[in-house]
DNA sequence: AGCTGATATTAACAACTGTTCATATATAGT
DNA sequence: ACTATATATGAACAGTTGTTAATATCAGCT
């Protein structure tokens, strides 16, 4: 089973680079090593390959039901809970793997349909529920000002996304990402102190 | 020329569906309802078709030089500047030509080097430096509390770009954007009430 | 040693790709 | 009417694509 892992590997990684059309069976092959009929010794398709790579896409933080049982202690921690889940996010997003599964879910979000359902409840809800009921906690504690916890759980996630997709973009050229690494914490203290109480 | 620009039209409309590579010559030529060779008397290369089509993405609100310049006057509105930027972005978001070329662009940013920096200087910093010069007018006159103008601006526009790609993907999939339709509203009252005095 | 099953190779297929060429057609200016 | 120009066609090119079939290699089991 080697020679399968192997195949993921490098498919994940052509796949974040060329996208699903751009990868071709014969390219997977080549970097592997072997021809590229006996890809289909470990996949039916490439379609397969492609399947279970973007399988692994969404590993969210805060996924495990471990952390979700503690979820109304940790809130009430306040800005110590959003500064925790974004140092969990700074570790995703500057995570290579992570990030290669990033730029292919990018990628193919508007070709293939499956990923933008996935992107939508695995990603997208999954994220926005967990934080919206820790802003619902905040909001009984009185920690924060009260509001719909739902739009507050969006405005603290949407720059979170926003600044992960310019990271991403300046590590495909290389450039620096230090200015925006910054960023993160800066956004905390923002949002903090325009919900604070 | 009136072949030229059904030939653009049609390739917007390809390319917004398929991608560049998706997107073929023969494909295009079909949909215009010519040959294939036929193409190459109006255009060099399926380069230059895509970069003619390409070059039309990136037209911000706000960008001609005669808002420019009001721009301190209409910044002393305070909401009334952000909830008039957000009419503005709503009805990009929504224009049917518009979106398409959103979606070459969201398909293309993370394979095409030159769409990458367009987005960069061309979308993201236009418009935060906009926005970051409306907060510095702003905080002048105290309308709003004081802080990083440019961290400001960040936070204003990335639920927007967020919300404008949730937008596309439910509309790809005929889906209803109703919900997401009055949330634009939503963000201006969240974020007006972060930051007045 | 011989058999079995997994995995590799070589070769080929039909379809599709971007592009070019020689040629035809149609339109407009003299 | 004649000519020049712009635009169309049909056919072909060389390369790439995903996939399959027949065959070879190599491991472990009896």
């Amino acid at each position: 089973m080697h020679t399968k892992d192997k195949i993921l590997a490098e498919a994940m990684e052509l796949f974040a680079q060329f996208g699903y059309k751009g990868a071709s069976v014969r390219k997977i092959a080549a970097k592997v090593g072997i021809r590229e009929s006996a890809i289909y010794n470990h996949f039916t398709n490439k379609e397969e390959i492609f399947q279970s790579v973007a399988s692994t896409i969404f590993t969210t933080p805060f996924s495990d039901t471990k952390e979700s049982a503690m979820l109304s202690e940790r809130a009430k921690g306040g800005k110590k809970f959003l500064s925790s889940f974004i140092v969990q996010y700074k570790l995703v997003t500057f995570d290579k793997k992570k990030e290669h599964l990033f730029r292919i879910m990018m990628i193919e979000l508007l070709q293939n349909k499956r990923l933008r359902e996935s992107f939508m409840s695995e990603y997208h809800e999954k994220n926005s529920k967990l934080i919206s009921q820790a802003f619902f906690i905040m909001m009984q504690e009185d920690l924060i000002r009260s509001g719909d916890p739902m739009v507050m759980a969006n405005e603290f996630l949407a720059p979170l996304f926003y600044l992960r997709l310019q990271v991403t973009l300046l590590r495909i050229d290389e450039h620096s990402t230090a200015a925006l690494s910054t960023q993160f914490e800066k956004h905390v203290d923002f949002f903090w102190e325009s919900i604070a109480l």
